[in-house]
RNA sequence: GCCCCCAUCGUCUAGCGGCCCAGGACACCGCCCUUUCACGGCGGGUACGCCGGUUCGAAUCCGGUUGGGGGUGCCA
């Protein structure tokens, strides 16, 4: 089972273009290309001028040092002369990457996370973002979770330039509907000598195993009095069928076996550096030799993906850090690929680190933060929601956490991301939606909360004219009260609710309008109903001098009850606003009735 | 078992050899503002896993170790 097949030592994935991004380099890690004789002509005066600087920074700009704007934005695209490019052209490639999520249950934030890191990766550099459905899995896909994840992704703003409902020059999109593409692909590449059949089963691959596993164990007790450490076997497939006879394979057949197409992994390692992580090499003897198709000849994601990849001319690969231990099969898959006229380039890989949850594993979609629809549904603003999870292995600066799209856009790096996993922090997540909430203007805010409030009931479907225009002169006493649109009806419903089915909340009536309350309400409803004006000012003003001065009572003491008759809450929107906004009628109405 | 990845406050992060006895944000605790809740302001506690090495100097570079995560399919 010796892999005997000559191939070069080492297999390097080498940019496809080295005008593209590149990990960030760390000076003293990995060598830096930077030519400091071509000093970035954008790169402000003093730093350019200065040696030191420099030294300290070859290629990076440093943060902080632009209060006035936005970093670079392209530090990596034209970081002086190139080195000599394998494909050895000099045509500035085009930045294409891609989503390409499986429609199987509902879409997780993980799957957010990493369609906008593709996204903004793909409009930093002016590049397309292609999406595509990998529905190989007939049993375990939807169309129901392809249409929520494409309800999703519209929601949240990340507009795809080729992919579903938009087509394209690469299509079709969905792997179900690109079987013969595959089926070439398989044909050439089994036509290659890089591809053999396989004529094992399940168990006989296992019971190999247990008997490599088995003179492994002797061995390791013989090295223990002395001898030589043996080496590990490895797991799963072992290359039992890598060099058949024509003879063994009749044999095979006629036996009437079924066999699985697999590729023949090469000798040596595999080498890529790694967009997020830097270099990674893996020895291919620890990466066995992998099957491209069922034996039903349905082709298996490990063909799929980097087929697709190829064909879609897609250049950088920012996925999951589960795809990790894949890439040295999808290298080698490409230089086959590259073989037989399919693929042109290999390209680059990022892997993002994965977002955790509770304890120390990974999200799951048992977790209810982990669905990510479920923000749009629990009124979280989609530019909240992506602030969030970009923080989420990013940072745009130093002492700043508040960023749009745009701004991500502008500042966003792959070099920048961090390889070390992230848990999830809802409390954190509610704060930033908070803070983009209360960047919306009123106009934008009442808009955008209007659908909500009329899923609550608070607001009739179409809203009146009345309940909109009150709802307009409402939302600034919420506005910052508020960190999703699901806590906007709570605050707002004692406004719009008719009088006979206003009600009080217990818990708060107890503690506000029991006999020690009564005092306070009659005397509020004396003060008021001689009001000549009910303005905001003549209400504070009126009650200031009913209760705090009249009654000798602290403002806290004093107001409380007549929130809780007036609004029927202990929290509510700022009480004089509110009781302008109700109205005289209403409001002596709510504190009468408080009186009993 | 083997392979790979990761490691700074409770959490997300800044840090790219001296600007750091470590900065910001969320959370937490005080105080201020205040008609509740918020918003805003001020202040506080809390972190470089460990051991070696390189260096005049290490959170930063290197090695090891420990801990965590992932992979090891005819799933994706």
């Amino acid at each position: 089972m010796d892999r005997d097949r000559p191939r070069p030592a080492r297999l390097l994935a080498g940019p496809p273009d080295p005008d593209l991004p590149q990990r960030r380099r760390r000076p003293g890690r990995l060598d830096g290309r930077h030519d400091p004789r071509h000093p970035d002509p954008r790169r402000p005066r003093q730093q350019r001028d200065d040696p030191a600087a420099r030294r300290r920074d070859p290629h990076r700009h440093p943060r902080g040092c632009r209060p006035d704007g936005p970093r670079r934005r392209d530090r990596d695209l034209d970081r002086g002369p190139r080195h000599a490019h394998e494909q050895g052209g000099s045509t500035r490639m085009t930045v294409r990457v891609r989503m390409a999520p499986s429609p199987t249950g509902s879409p997780h934030v993980g799957l957010v996370r990493t369609a906008l890191f593709n996204w903004a990766f793909a409009r930093h550099h002016g590049g397309t973002f292609v999406f595509r459905i990998e529905d190989t899995d007939r049993e375990r896909s939807t169309d129901e979770s392809l249409s929520s994840i494409i309800d999703l992704m519209r929601w949240l703003g990340l507009d795809w330039d080729e992919g579903p409902e938009v087509g394209g020059p690469h299509g079709p999109y969905r792997q179900s509907e690109r079987g013969e593409l595959y089926a070439d692909a398989l044909t050439r590449l089994e036509g290659s000598g890089r591809v053999y059949r396989c004529y094992c089963t399940n168990d006989e691959v296992d019971a190999r195993f247990k008997v490599r596993k088995a003179a492994y164990d002797e061995a390791k007790k013989a090295a223990a009095t002395g001898g030589e450490k043996p080496e590990a076997p490895v797991m799963g497939y072992d290359g039992f069928c890598r060099d058949l006879t024509s003879e063994q394979i009749a044999a095979f057949t006629a036996e009437g076996r079924a066999s699985v197409p697999r590729l023949r992994m090469p000798d040596g390692s595999i080498t890529w550096d790694d967009l997020v992580r830097g270099e990674v090499t893996f020895e291919t003897k620890h990466v066995p030799d992998f099957a491209l198709a069922r034996t039903n000849g349905d082709p298996l994601y490990t063909l799929v993906n980097p087929v697709d990849d190829a064909l879609m001319e897609i250049t950088h690969v920012l996925r999951g850090e589960d795809l990790l231990s894949s890439t040295p099969r999808q290298i080698a898959l490409y230089e086959a690929l590259k073989e037989v006229g399919i693929a042109k380039v290999t390209p680059q890989f990022g892997h993002l680190p994965y977002v955790m949850g509770e304890g120390n594993k990974k999200l799951s979609k048992r977790d209810p933060e982990a669905h990510a629809l479920a923000y749009r549904d629990q009124g979280y603003l989609p530019e909240g929601l992506l602030n969030y999870l970009a923080l989420l292995g990013w940072a745009i600066a130093a002492d700043r956490d508040i960023f749009t799209l745009d701004e991500m856009v502008e500042a966003f790096e792959i070099g920048d991301v961090v390889a070390n996993p992230a848990r999830f922090d809802l409390k954190k997540c509610d704060a930033i939606n908070a803070a983009h909430m209360r960047r919306l203007s009123i106009e934008e805010i009442t808009h955008r909360a209007l659908p909500f409030l009329k899923a609550d009931g608070v607001v009739a479907d179409p809203v009146n004219d009345a309940d909109a225009q009150l709802l307009e002169l409402a939302m600034p006493l919420i506005a910052e009260r508020i960190s999703k649109f699901t806590e906007a009806g709570a605050l707002l419903a004692f406004l719009f609710v008719d009088e006979d089915a206003f009600e009080v909340d217990p818990e708060d009536a107890e503690k506000q309008l029991g006999e020690a309350g009564k005092p306070v309400l009659q005397a509020s409803y004396d003060a008021l109903s001689a009001l000549s004006s009910w303005s905001t000012d003549a209400i504070q003003t009126a009650l200031q001098a009913a209760l705090v001065d009249g009654l000798g009572l602290k403002p806290r003491n004093a107001f409380g009850p007549v929130r809780v008759a007036i609004t029927g809450k202990r929290i509510s929107p700022p009480l004089f606003e509110s009781m302008e906004l109700l109205g005289r009628e209403r409001s002596l109405g709510r504190l009468q009735r408080a009186l009993g």
